[in-house]
Formats: C-alpha cells, structure tokens, sequence
DNA sequence: AAAATAACAGAACAGATGTTCTTGTGGGGT
DNA sequence: ACCCCACAAGAACATCTGTTCTGTTATTTT
C-alpha cells in the first residue's frame, strides 16, 4: 500500500518502541526472537519482514548474519549530552576570546562542560566562557557563571550577543538593536537599567548568547 | 594469583577495553568469538574463563544464554542526562509548590527538563521551577528562568535557598544568613542591593538552590 | 621436586538466532 | 471473477554463539 519512507505501519510502530525499550532495559539489542515474544507476533519470518522493511525505511539499521544486530539511530544520540569547550573567561575590560580551531579540539581542551543537546539544539559552533567578576549584573550574570555562546558575526534585532566595545576595551552581553538613526543600542537584560548607544564601528559581535548556567552549593 | 576482587590482569584489561570499543563502534555487545578475534586470543574458552573472573569482580554483567549479553557497567552511566520535573512556576507573590510524592514521578508528569548528571552531583530531592514575571531581577533572576532547587528544610549559613515569606506572601530565592541577633538576613544575589531582614517564623526554607539556567534565542 | 592451582587450548555440543522457503490470507484494482 | 500485491504463518536451515568437557601448559605453593 504506502511505501512513504517515512510512515510506518501500526506494527513497525510498536516494533521500535520494543527495540528501544528492550535496549533501554538490558543495555543490548533484542533478538528476532525477543521481538516475536515482546510484540505478541507469530512467527520470526514477520519480524524479519517487517525489519528489512523498517531498514529500508531508516528507521534501524541492521548487521547481517549478526545477532541482535539492529542499531536503533535514535539511540547513539541519546547520549544526550555534549561536552562544550570553555575556551576562556569573559569579564569587562578583557577581549572575549575567539574560538580558533586550534582551541577547537574537545580532546585537547581541559576544561569543557558538559550540557545537554536540548540546550545546543542542533547549533554549531557553540562554546562557554566563565564570567569573573561583578561587571554584568546588569546583564543579570553573576560572577562564575557560564556563558554559552554560539559564534556569529551578525545577529539579528533583538537577540542578546557578546559584544566587544573597542574603545572603552570592554566585554559584555545585551541585547542588540540596530535602531533606525543607524545607531546600536545595548539593553542590559535588567530591563530597569538603561541602555548603551554605540556607533557601529565601535561595536563587534562575537556571539550569540544561548544559554546562562549558574551552578551553586 | 590475585584475587582481590578489584585488580584486573592485563588480558582482563585489554577484554574489558575492547567490549567497550566494540560497543562504541557498533552499538551492541560483541560476541565471544568476537573478542576472541579482537583481543588476538587463542580460544572460546579463555574468553569465558575470564568472562567469569570480571563478573565475579563486578567489571562487567553478563546474561546467560544470551547471545552478546555482556553489560559494562560504566556504560549506562553513560547516559549522562536526568530528566527532572519541572512542577511549577515560581513568582513573588506565589506559594512555591511543595514536591509531594504524587507529582514526583517523572513519567507522569510532562514537564521536565534535562540535566547533566554534574549539576546534579549526586543530590537526591531535586526539582525545578520556571520563574515567572520579573520580581527576582535582583537575585540575577529573570522571566523565564528554570530554577534547580534540592528539597530541604534547613540551610547553612550562606547557602541561597527558595524562601517563603509568610506575612509578605512572597517567595524569592535569597542567600540565607542567621544573624547573631535571631534574626534571619536574606541577602539579594547583587551584592549591591540592600539585605531583606525577618523574624525566623515569619520565614520558610522551600530548598536549596543548586542551579539557574536560562536559555534564550 | 611434587603437588596444587591458575590459565590456556582445542574440540564439541546444545541452544540461540538470522535467514529463507513455501504456503496462506485478505484486500484493491481491473 | 481474476490477478497482483502487501503481509503473515510455519517450518526448516545454516550459522552463530554461549557453554562445557578434556587435556595441556605455566605459575605458585608446599
């Protein structure tokens, strides 16, 4: 009937979740076997219908003659987590530190944190960096908290970014407005406090701001 | 010789790494004949052997009569995340919800969020809560916000903790200071705010802040 | 050196397991 | 009705695979 790459029937539906369930349980691939008994099936030959069927369509992959060789692609990335490279400190005064490729190397790079994929969602390019100091309470972020940041050179209107202001030498995070007069505004996060108007070329953004954790006790 | 249940000889060692490459590469446990090809052994049963000996010394788990069903404890662990519940919002003026047992069980309740097992270091009692409104911008707090908290009681000196007060009907999260005179000091995030103080009974300890996150963009 | 124990080798067995073959069923389209 | 197709049942087969058995070699203990 439907050959959708993408939809599954009724059976290969329930077929995954027992894949993954089982392997979420015991920590290693069913059987052709296990998958007969868990989804109330009748005979092997179904299984491996309906599996070469589910292959085809990437939902699993399969090795050959192996048994228990089905890879569920869902599940590598349920490794849920990332290691992020904290590349350096940011505090007012001191240049942010550009993520060169050198520094890239997660392998290389002692300090990383670690966070999860839901917070990078799919992002590239994503690093952290310590604040020290008191500077951006306006920005609301305290003194040892980590920043992430993904690296771009434009940002849109309205989004927070790290920006360096070259001649006052200072680092810090607002949120970016390029106002009609061609002017830029930087709005502290404390919507209280009041904004700083710069002239673009005073301006250089370094990143995005994702993401904020503070960590204490 | 040894058999002191924690040191691994060197073919154990190289067992042990080699199912964890294994695993790395493929996404399932490998066969014993598997290792037998991988580690240059001479025998099924020299794998077997020390298949025995590492799950008598607890370094690996092994299902019997399971083909491939060999669990490295270290691997599970692997899954870094833990997903905690987020049950409920947090805002001046608003009791902070108690996590009764009910409202515990992750499953049931849709909002959670993901977390790296280093935030959590372990701690047993810990929820989330999603700042709502603007009212604890002086504790570096803004709308939006996810709030880590333990479930405690009691605090130390210094530690910032979810408080209830009673009389102002107020909730906010504060650096908690028993003063020498009875009286309980809470210190605001910014250090350049003013102290709120209160009377012990006028003050209610909801748990201790572990956390802040705040993802944007 | 002799005995005991740990570790290995090789083969063989029984059950587990992926795969295939044949047959059956049920529904759509012509 | 007919044919074609997706899908399933059941059996059968060939490997794969954990386990065991027997014997051998190394290492330690006595």
């Amino acid at each position: 009937m439907q050959l959708k790459t993408k939809e599954l029937s009724n059976k290969q539906q329930r077929i995954v979740e027992f894949i993954r369930d089982f392997w979420l349980e015991n920590n290693f691939p069913p059987s052709v076997r296990d998958i007969v008994a868990g989804c109330g099936l009748s005979s092997t030959s179904v299984v491996d219908y309906n599996l070469k069927i589910l292959e085809k369509k990437g939902a699993i992959r399969r090795h050959r003659e192996v048994s228990r060789g089905i890879e569920l692609p869902s599940l590598p990335d349920l490794s849920n987590c990332l290691n992020i490279p904290v590349i350096g400190q940011i505090a007012a005064g001191k240049p942010i530190p550009v993520p060169d490729n050198d520094t890239w190397d997660v392998t290389s790079n002692a300090d990383t944190i670690e966070v999860t994929r839901d917070i990078i969602r799919g992002r590239e390019g994503v690093y952290a960096l310590k604040v020290k100091g008191n500077s951006m309470i306006e920005d609301l972020i305290n003194d040892g908290d980590i920043v992430l940041l993904q690296s771009v050179s434009f940002v849109e209107n309205g989004e927070t970014a790290a920006v360096w202001l070259k001649s006052e030498k200072e680092a810090t995070l607002k949120k970016f407005f390029l106002e009609p007069s061609g002017k830029i505004r930087l709005q502290p996060a404390n919507s209280r406090m009041q904004p700083i108007y710069a002239s673009p070329d005073n301006v250089e953004v370094q990143g995005r701001v994702i993401a904020v954790i503070r960590r204490m006790g």
